[in-house]
DNA sequence: CTGAAAGCGCTTACAG
DNA sequence: CTGAAAGCGCTTACAG
């Protein structure tokens, strides 16, 4: 015999249904029937079924079940976001809204990577997942993966879909209004946009929704300055905004937090106030750069996490076989107000 | 007959071994030991077979398999860090480990939730994982779980491991040595320490680390100055650095980047010039940070994706059976060396 | 009311 | 060299 402490622990073998069976005195059939409710049989015996396998601490096979049932209550969900920044909070949506729901996440990190894509599809393949949801750090690109004609049903969030596929992303149009038309309800009349590179897909989508709220408010449209998205060109931009003899703009909608944090920087640095004399709105709603700006930033936020819950529940009813209209779902966003953006006239 | 627009898709049954023999006209069996490169038979059959599988698109079902082979060749992944920052590179770090080994991870974001984790353990039991890796975004914090004789394998990385079980942390100690080491070659005489809260372990492990290599370097130590992990306190501790009469450091090592930027924008706010007048050295190499700052930020990196890896690979060999001494291994931090130590006296 | 049988898709001794 | 049989752990018609 050997000692405990020098050899490697041994594990229990899980006690199956055949053992809560013998020992409850009833064949298995039997014993499986009053564990799921099924069948008829006196209340007695099925109690007595229970206690034993309660006593045993018997948990059923998922694999011998999930074989049975044709359905392995697995997904996978396949993300190229390393970083995280945008996959993660939606990837915690999907994890939840799944959970509840007793299915579970196969996490697949396919960073840009062609082989490395198809290799976790096998894998999640062979493992029979119910479904595969899609997720990416951009909207407009398509993962380096081929989803099409998969035998298991695909849901895109964040990530450009395929045709006929259902995609789900947030609603940029309507997020950059939700910011544009609070700063004219506070009364700002000048009103600029700071954005990143035009090869976004979501900066031309913003800039356009800058335009319109402008337009419909009457308001002088000034052309969108467009950068990096970067800190570096927030300053840039700021110099150009207030380097020359032009007029001033009193707000700058900006295309994302981190642009925005260099824009306030490069405000406070030139003496302009923000938010008495120039209001400042982010995007991303990045809440570790929102909440480090002076004053905190007023952002808005995608929601990815419902996001996330809604591409799993999306996905739940199409593995559940119920016929959903193929396109691009896009999901309210929602103005996170901080101190950056002012109070209205009376306020 | 419903017109394709109409009716929800439907997805292909798999085919099975079974058909797969059948179009080969041998036995499952045969055709099993045929793929599998069992058996005996004429190279002729087995290159059939394999054609016909083939052709077919034949893929194993590894739910069948794993009921067999009693391992799932699937581990769960659980983290309460749904922020990422810490924990995202570390899964990364797992998923890539593991995914060479064929082996699927599954994502568990138990929050800080006693509820949500037990309901993820016991999910992933009863899929039949082959181990658990927990993770968190706290070195010395333990997962609101309880993973004491579970029926499989567990390897904790960058999270408090329950006794007599493996854990996987990074070396802070050293990673602080890198840090004041560096500049102690540069030069630096009068070097500082601002960090965060010394209810964090790591907070006093990395304040030791600095306190011993000032001492072998014969350096006048001073006291650390601990506040929040956030740029306001790196403000505030510059404050008090530079707004007194007392002799002013040449370097500040921080206890993170956020801290490390708070310094650098106080130093530039002051017009104190870094590196030139004072070296500043961070501490995650959290890029979005330390590459945003002017000048760019020189930091430790905790290599947190290698530490991902090596706790798959650590789990693996425990699924293995392979016997491993418990306790806490200690992974080498690096130093990212970018702008804001300062050049070599000579270089 | 309860159990024997067949089967999910595969693998592996064991015969022939 | 190939196949029939038993079995992984469970469920679900079908008998009795």
């Amino acid at each position: 015999m050997v000692s405990d402490a020098e050899s490697a622990p041994v594990f229990a073998k899980p006690v199956t249904l055949r053992e809560v069976a013998a020992a409850a005195g009833v064949s298995v059939a039997t014993a499986s029937k009053a564990l799921n409710g099924q069948g008829r049989m006196t209340a007695d015996t099925r109690e007595r079924i229970r206690e034993v396998a309660q006593r045993l601490g018997f948990r059923p096979n998922h694999l011998a079940q999930s074989l049975l049932r044709r359905r392995s209550f697995t997904v996978g969900l396949l993300t190229n976001d390393t970083y995280g920044r945008f996959s993660l909070p939606l990837m915690a949506g999907v994890s939840d809204a799944l959970v509840d729901n007793g299915v579970s996440v196969f996490l697949c990190n396919v960073e840009d990577d062609l082989r490395l894509g198809q290799l976790h599809v096998e894998a999640m393949l062979d493992k029979r997942v119910d479904g595969i949801i899609a997720t990416g750090k951009r909207v407009d690109r398509h993962l380096p993966v081929d989803l099409s004609n998969l035998r298991v049903p695909v849901v895109y969030a964040f990530t450009q879909p395929d045709a006929g596929a259902i995609g789900l992303v947030s609603d940029d149009a309507g997020g950059a209004r939700l910011a544009v038309e609070h700063f004219c309800r506070l009364g700002r009349r000048r009103i600029a946009h700071v954005s990143g590179p035009s090869s976004f897909e979501v900066v031309n989508t913003r800039a356009d929704a800058y335009r319109a709220v402008l337009e419909e408010n009457n308001l002088a449209v000034s052309e969108p300055l467009l950068g990096a998205w970067s800190e570096a060109w927030g300053h840039e931009a700021v110099a150009r905004l207030f380097g020359g003899r032009g007029e001033r703009p009193d707000a700058i909608f900006c295309g994302n937090d981190q642009i925005a944090r260099g824009v306030i920087d490069a405000l406070r640095e030139r003496g302009v106030g923000v938010p008495d004399d120039v209001g400042v709105i982010g995007f991303d709603n990045w809440e570790i750069v929102a909440e480090a700006t002076r004053p905190p930033l007023t952002s808005v936020d995608m929601n990815l996490a419902s996001l996330g819950r809604e591409a799993g529940l999306a996905l739940l009813s199409l593995v559940g076989g119920q016929p959903a209209a193929p396109g691009i779902r896009k999901l309210p966003c929602r103005l996170v107000v901080r101190q950056s953006c002012g109070r209205p006239p009376g306020g």
